[in-house]
DNA sequence: AGATTATATATCGTGTTACGATGTATACGC
DNA sequence: GCGTATACATCGTAACACGATATATAATCT
C-alpha cells in the first residue's frame, strides 16, 4: 500500500528535522534513511525533498554546506539550527495532539 | 494550539466517514460531533465540510436525503454506503500504517 | 557498445486540498 | 437593531507533494 499524498503533507517536515537532529545529512541520504526507518512505507522522491530542504533553510531551520566528492556528485549537507530544534519539538507536540484527537474521533465505536 | 491545515488534509475524510458509520447525520451536526469527540482540537468550518460531503456523495461513498424542518433550515442527512464503509476501512488501515511509520522515523533517538 | 541503475543535485507544472469569506434564511436573546 | 445559533452553499487562495525533466559520473547488466 502506498500512503496518500495528502496524508504525507503534515509530516514531511517533522520526518526530515527528526533525521537531522541525529546528525548532519544530505538530501539523497535523508530519503534513504526515511525509507529504511519506515520499513519502506515512505519513499520520498527527490522532487519532494529538495524543495523542502530549500524551504527549511530559507526559514532558518537548517544551514547547509557543500562537501566535494571525487568521482561522485558533490554533497550538500544540512545541519539543524537551534530554531530548527524548537520547530521539531513543536511539530512533535502537534503530531501527538493530532493523532490522539483523530483516534478519539474514529474510536467512537469499535473499529 | 491549532492543528495545521496540512496535517488535517489526510484525515478529514476518515473523520467524517467514521461519524457516519454510527448513524446518519447532517453536516452541521458532524462538525460539532467531531469538535466534541476531539475535545475541541478539531473545529472544522462549514466551508470545509460541505464541499467534502458533496465530493464524497459524488464518489458514491455517501447518499443524502433532506428532512424538512419547521422554524429551522432544512437538514440534509448523509448515509454511508457499502462503498463508503469499504473506503473507511481502507482509510483506517492506511492511517495505522502511516502513524506507525512516522513514529518509527521520529523515534530514531529518544525524543 | 548500449542501456539501465545508482549517486546527487535542482526546478517546473499540476492537481488536490482545507479554509476563510461571502451569501441566504429563520429564530432567539440582549 | 444586533449579535449569535442553526443550516445550507460556493468561490478564491495559498500551500503542498509529486512526477517529469535536466545534468553529470560510474558501475552493472545485456
Amino acid at each position: 500500500m502506498k500512503i496518500s499524498k495528502e496524508l504525507m503533507k503534515g509530516s514531511t517536515v517533522q520526518l526530515i528535522l527528526s533525521c537531522l537532529s541525529d546528525e548532519d545529512m544530505y538530501g539523497y541520504q535523508i530519503i534513504k534513511k526515511i525509507k529504511t526507518k519506515s520499513k519502506n512505507i515512505f519513499n520520498m522522491g527527490e522532487g519532494t525533498i529538495y524543495p523542502i530542504l530549500h524551504r527549511l533553510e530559507k526559514q532558518g531551520f537548517l544551514k547547509s554546506y557543500w562537501e566535494k566528492q571525487i568521482g561522485l556528485p558533490d554533497k550538500k549537507y544540512y545541519k539543524i539550527t537551534e530554531k530548527g530544534i524548537s520547530k521539531l519539538h513543536e511539530e512533535i507536540n502537534e503530531w501527538k495532539k493530532y493523532t490522539k484527537a483523530v483516534n478519539n474521533v474514529i474510536n467512537m465505536k469499535s473499529v
